[in-house]
DNA sequence: CATTACATGTGTCTTTTACATATAGGTAAA
DNA sequence: TTTACCTATATGTAAAAGACACATGTAATG
């Protein structure tokens, strides 16, 4: 819950990293650090967690909502290449309707606020 | 994390029942069991669980941002009724502010799924 | 007088997010 | 040539947020 003394509001849509990845990965199949460094874009002050995103990807897959392939030809670190499978692209159609949703929500609640 | 399988999506800001009851005791004074009530209509589906809202609104109390007195005087059961402080009045305006940005970053993210 | 509605609360588990650390290949400069 | 830094993937675990179950008591209704 809330700690006394920490009221700080930031105003996040929960597991918003998740259909971000997604919506990258649509747009090309990338590698977990270049989404990574593509996500905050995206999703604003958020700032992506490592840890938790090499696990939503593996996840993921496990549920095949992605494939992932060993990059090995290119320079540097073996890269594994995630690409967006038609469950998964589903799967953020779902969360884009759902934002659609959340959008509602915020606006009512600033005309409520704005006292409209 | 996320359980195979269960990639149900409902896309909800985070503590959204916070700002949505600091709204309804702007309005005016309220007790736990209302709030309870006319919360869903501002958080959608959102469905409120009455024991973390009487949490939160002790602890929104104790760093004062609300203030409550025992209502004895109605028919009923005795309701603690909160009313909003001055800060409680000023995290409500964070809140809002910050939900224009969740907004504005939905708004993105929604442009750049639909392709503009 | 049993059931239901009103009203406030505690206990606790799960899920989500945050923070810390491990491992390793590659590049550039001291 | 070794030290430092960037790229890249990953695990461990603590803290925060949310979900679910239950306890307690007053009053109204059938």
């Amino acid at each position: 819950m809330v700690r006394p003394g920490h009221w700080g509001v930031r105003a996040r849509v929960e597991r918003f990293s998740e259909p971000a990845l997604l919506l990258l990965l649509r747009e090309r199949p990338t590698h977990g650090y270049e989404l990574l460094e593509a996500l905050p874009e995206l999703t604003g002050e958020t700032r992506v967690d490592m840890g938790n995103l090499y696990r939503v990807l593996r996840a993921l897959e496990e549920d095949h909502l992605v494939t992932s392939r060993w990059e090995s030809g290119e320079p540097g670190p073996a890269k594994r290449t995630y690409e967006l499978t038609v469950e998964g692209r589903r799967l953020l159609d779902e969360w884009a309707a759902a934002l659609q949703g959340s959008r509602e929500r915020i606006d009512t609640f600033i005309d409520r606020y704005e006292g409209r």
